[in-house]
DNA sequence: GATTTTCAGCTTGTATACTAGATAACGGCA
DNA sequence: TGCCGTTATCTAGTATACAAGCTGAAAATC
């Protein structure tokens, strides 16, 4: 019966799939404004889904509302990137701590013997999954659902500059790394490779949101808003 | 002004504060069904700003739609109790390793020293911002937020059953003994007593959702739910 | 020319009408 | 009596109409 989930993809999912992904390739970028009128027209939709999924978008933090006075795709200061860094390797740790952990039963790692994939450039999907991978295989899926937001919300800034190619090449060794660490039961090390992986990654989005410190995010557009940045 | 023009609480708004409320107080109790139409007609509003409180409490977790069935208020099942208690305890953990770090700038404990409060009963608002507070000191503001949603869900947890009064009069006692090893800067201490703390109320959790084992809705998004009748 | 006022055109917030689909009750049939 | 098909009703999903309010520019006054 394909398990049900006769989901024929409303329209206020189809909104917010067309939405996300246009933040996501920077055809939406943080400070561009518009109107729920101008999505429902665009994705010709009516204002109802089209609402629907701004809500959706703006709970997950990727746009804000103005009081009557449109939409904003909301920029990500470099203080929240700096924290969602830090709780995504607390919880990369928190997982890691379970997997090496002698009570844990021995839990499903499923991807970890694929990684002998030839050493090219890794995408960042491949990236992302390798990480929600090894938090799933610890098993808590309230954490594994966190730790997937926080993942997307990261993935968003490396969007927004290219890539380190310096550095790209040696993301699947350091996976592989991490994970022999972690089969072998060696916390320690293990999590040790994994924050420093995860810095590198960390330093170059700094360097594209350091500038952005004070409360007036600068915008591509060079438009200037006020940040009610409430503290 | 000041901080965003306090709009006089939409009508959402308050739908959506008074269907929490609903929740929070056993009015509403996992597993109950109710129309759009229902809650509009007793709270007095159209359907449209009930869509979206109901929207806001299902990314929330606190209530399902069921496909042109209704909405229903969503029960925990106990493998989610026992996943948000550990997700709670890995982020209160890493709050006092940052702030037991000596490179931490000595953030505010504003209100560590107001807890020499006579040895009465704890409400359960008092427990659940001793601890949101200890994360906020810490700094980070997304480690907050996740925080303090996690702390709302288990709240709703222990308002299903008797607080342990048994043991109830200690909590300020463990609080404060949390503190005193956090500001001698003994982190391994403080996780002790911190975990020690948490657990005795995850035990208490435990014994009221153990029998709800059944895993019905483990979905990790939780939007869909696959009937597992579907005949 | 500068400043203030007014107003038209936007915006979101809310209400309501309409549609498609799921459920359950009911009645006919074997 | 038990089963199956039909339908009636209720549901969320969607579209649209209306209301309230903010913005900015044009216009009028000083």
């Amino acid at each position: 019966m394909a398990t049900g989930t006769t989901r024929k993809a409303s329209m206020a999912d189809t909104v917010y799939e067309a939405l996300r992904e246009d933040i996501f390739e920077l055809r939406l970028t943080p400070g561009d404004k518009f109107s729920e009128g101008d999505v429902g027209q665009r994705l010709n939709a009516s204002r109802t889904p089209v609402r629907e999924a701004l809500y959706r978008l703006q709970r997950e933090g990727y746009v804000e509302v103005l009081f009557r006075s449109g939409w904003q795709v909301k920029p990500l200061s470099a203080r929240q990137v700096d924290d969602l860094y830090e709780l995504r390797i607390t919880l990369e740790q928190a997982a890691i701590h379970k997997l090496c952990s002698p009570t844990s039963p021995a839990p499903s790692l499923p991807m970890l013997n694929s990684q002998a994939t030839p050493v090219t450039s890794i995408s960042p999907l491949e990236e992302r999954n390798f990480h929600c991978d090894l938090v799933a295989a610890a098993g808590n899926q309230e954490m594994s659902r966190v730790h997937s937001e926080i993942m997307d919300r990261l993935r968003l800034i490396s969007r927004h500059h290219p890539a380190d190619a310096a550095h790209a090449g040696d993301d699947r060794t350091e996976h592989a790394m991490i994970l022999e660490a972690v089969k072998a039961g060696n916390e320690t090390e293990a999590e040790r490779r994994l924050i420093s992986h995860i810095r590198i990654g960390q330093q170059a989005a700094r360097k594209y949101t350091g500038n952005q410190e004070d409360s007036t995010a600068t915008n591509l557009n060079g438009e200037q808003k006020s940040a009610p940045n409430d503290a």
